[in-house]
DNA sequence: AAAACAGGCAACCGCGGAAGG
DNA sequence: ACCTTCCGCGGTTGCCTGTTT
């Protein structure tokens, strides 16, 4: 996004702050104090550098825009993976999900979030809605296809675990990590405990092969559904959680 | 061409905890 | 023990821009 400069009105408080958008001269400023200065502080940068900012505005503008350590540029696919999985673990901790992501901001991620996730989420209400939902089903199918291979592999780590009658009884307690991988969302975690208690019913017998691999890839399927565009954006998250399975 | 809408993001706000007097 | 100040965090706002109708 570009300057947004007007976009703020520019409102002088009472106690004499500016509000609003930051110039280049006021960025300057800061600059030139966090060099002299360091960091912290910040309740005294107004009077030390002339900066007619509040502490707070400042050190916000310092740590999400101005800071030479920041990272540039779109959230790429490792680090959206990284988010989502940090995210299931840990909610809306943005702060602590930032510190894993090194040259990203709070901010950054927690707006990334709102704007990519949590409308996602969210069943389409009108009709115009369901509409644009189902072109963007239709650009993600063919994306899709490609996924689906990597699904099959990622699958062939459980189908392994099937197929391997020593490993018969390790299944269910692994498909319970899985889990326990989203701890804060019950719809999720319902798939892989749906497709526990499947097989736990049709554990008539010691037989391996009564586990059957339509179980896991409907328990499968049941996530895709939930996410609506989960496999197409998530592949990296998948691989994570095969390696929790080999692991 | 223009209006309406949605996405994106910088910046603000309120709250709570830590530190210092 | 209490009060004040500072700092950091998560939530929210509001404008610009691109897209759709």
């Amino acid at each position: 996004m570009g300057s947004h400069v007007g976009c703020w009105s520019i409102i002088e408080e009472e106690a004499g702050w500016r509000k609003g958008p930051w110039t280049a001269e006021e960025d300057r400023l800061l600059i030139e104090y966090v060099r002299m200065h360091g960091e912290g502080r910040w309740n005294s940068v107004s009077r030390l550098a002339g900066l007619k900012r509040n502490g707070k505005s400042c050190r916000l503008r310092w740590v999400n825009y101005l800071r030479p350590d920041l990272k540039r540029g779109q959230i790429t696919p490792q680090e959206e993976s990284i988010i989502i999985e940090l995210h299931a673990r840990w909610g809306n901790r943005w702060s602590t999900i930032a510190r894993s992501l090194p040259g990203r901001t709070d901010n950054e991620i927690k707006n990334y979030w709102r704007t990519h996730f949590k409308k996602k989420a969210k069943s389409p209400i009108n009709v115009s809605e369901k509409a644009k939902n189902r072109l963007l089903r239709r650009q993600q199918f063919q994306q899709q296809q490609k996924q689906q291979q990597q699904l099959q592999l990622d699958m062939k780590g459980i189908v392994a675990l099937l197929e391997d009658s020593n490993n018969h009884y390790e299944v269910p307690s692994t498909l319970c990590s899985m889990a326990n991988f989203y701890p804060n969302n019950a719809e999720e975690q319902g798939c892989f405990y749906s497709m526990i208690s499947t097989i736990d019913n049709n554990d008539n017998s010691s037989a391996p092969e009564a586990l059957n691999e339509e179980i896991l890839w409907d328990g499968l399927w049941n996530l895709d559904d939930f996410h609506g565009n989960f496999s197409a954006t998530n592949t990296t998250s998948k691989a994570n959680l095969h390696n929790l399975v080999v692991s």
